[in-house]
RNA sequence: GCCUCUGUAGCUCAGUUGGUAGAGCAGGGGACUGAAAAUCCCCGUGUCGGUGGUUCGAUUCCGCCCGGAGGCA
């Protein structure tokens, strides 16, 4: 059976793709697949930048508000739901498009690598936090090192998250997490056109982010995010979104809203930078740069490569 | 006008009892297999405000000048 053809739409926090991911849907008939991992909830829209009716330029739009803001949400709830409108795409005839900033999810659905199911256990992991806490990150590290060496060997011993992940899959399956995913190494079963957008000149990628924090502001990012707060409980993921959690803490605690914003620029800044790390070490993402192409132009030469790439025969 | 404090990396500030200096943040680079908008690692030469002097040697001590903050009139 051919490899199922998809088009990937990735790049730094506001660079446009959500606008050429919907282009691309309009022009080859093809519905968006969003790897967003905060505009998945319903209620958070303003500050995750989810795109509006307009901006859907009547394309579907899926795993976009689909999910609570109450509850939490993984990589591994994303590959399962998104796995799942994929193979739907398929069976109907329709050319997914891929779209989103969220490089962990895009890779663990597109690449080479099959999510292995090892639920979190909040027991485990609360253990060895307390543990960090009281010995010291190192003494935690010290353990995964004896009991899987390979994966310590990758993780630095401050990098807690990584190194009490290796030690709970061992505590929860008695196996180690670097064979786990050496096992879970397969080729993906998808055809993948990636296209990346970014500028060539940081600074202007920068000014746009600043820009748009304070678009937000003047959309009203501050009444949904009192809105939020006065009628729910976030999840912790939800609570993490930047541009809610600065808001949220100089709420409680009395802070400055104006120095707030500026945080929101400056963690949204930082975001850019780690997600251009993401998919710059992607040899296949061919990246146009909006500060060399006129949206237009990038519109064209995206929906041309996407003309070849539908022509072309499976490799 | 007088007195006190102050002027060190893009920003906030340490520091050198005289041997030309270092943190946090920003910025740059990187990692990433169930928190990923998360988490973590690496990268710090800057006329130490200017100018005279003391000294083998001054960013450090002294004088004067120029900024800034406060106090007394």
């Amino acid at each position: 059976m051919a490899d199922q053809k998809i088009i990937a739409v990735v790049g730094p926090t506001a660079s446009g793709k959500t606008a050429l991911a919907a282009e691309l849907g309009k022009h080859c008939g093809g519905e968006v697949v969003s790897a967003d991992s905060m505009q998945i909830y319903r209620e958070m829209n303003i500050g995750t930048a989810k795109p509006g009716a307009e901006e859907r330029q009547g394309v579907a739009h899926h795993l976009v508000g689909h999910v609570g803001v109450e509850e939490c949400y993984n990589v591994a709830s994303y590959t399962a739901d998104a796995g799942r409108v994929l193979a739907d795409l398929a069976r109907r005839g329709r050319l997914p498009v891929v779209c989103g900033g969220t490089g962990l999810y895009i890779d663990h659905l597109l690449g080479n690598t099959n999510f292995f199911d090892i639920a979190p256990d909040g027991a485990v992991r609360e253990k060895y936090m307390l543990m960090a806490g009281r010995e010291g990150k190192e003494a935690v590290y010290a353990l995964l090192l004896e009991r899987d060496p390979e994966l310590a060997r990758r993780l630095h011993p401050h990098d807690l998250k990584r190194v009490v992940r290796g030690l709970e899959v061992l505590e929860i399956t008695g196996r180690r997490l670097s064979d786990l995913q050496q096992e879970s190494r397969r080729s993906s079963p998808y055809d993948v056109l990636w296209i990346g957008l970014n500028y060539r000149d940081r600074q202007l990628l920068y000014q746009r982010i600043d820009a748009r924090v304070d678009r937000m502001v003047e959309q009203g990012l501050l009444e949904e995010v009192r809105f939020l707060m006065e009628n729910y409980k976030l999840s912790a993921t939800a609570r993490a979104a930047i541009g809610y959690k600065e808001l949220i803490d100089a709420l409680e605690t009395g802070g400055e809203i104006g120095e707030a914003l500026e945080l929101i620029k400056q963690k949204s800044r930082n975001y850019a930078k780690r997600q251009l790390t993401w998919f710059g070490k992607n040899p296949a993402v061919n990246w146009l740069y909006r500060d060399e192409l006129s949206a237009e132009e990038i519109t064209e030469r995206a929906v041309s490569m996407a003309g070849e790439f539908l022509k072309g025969g499976n490799g």
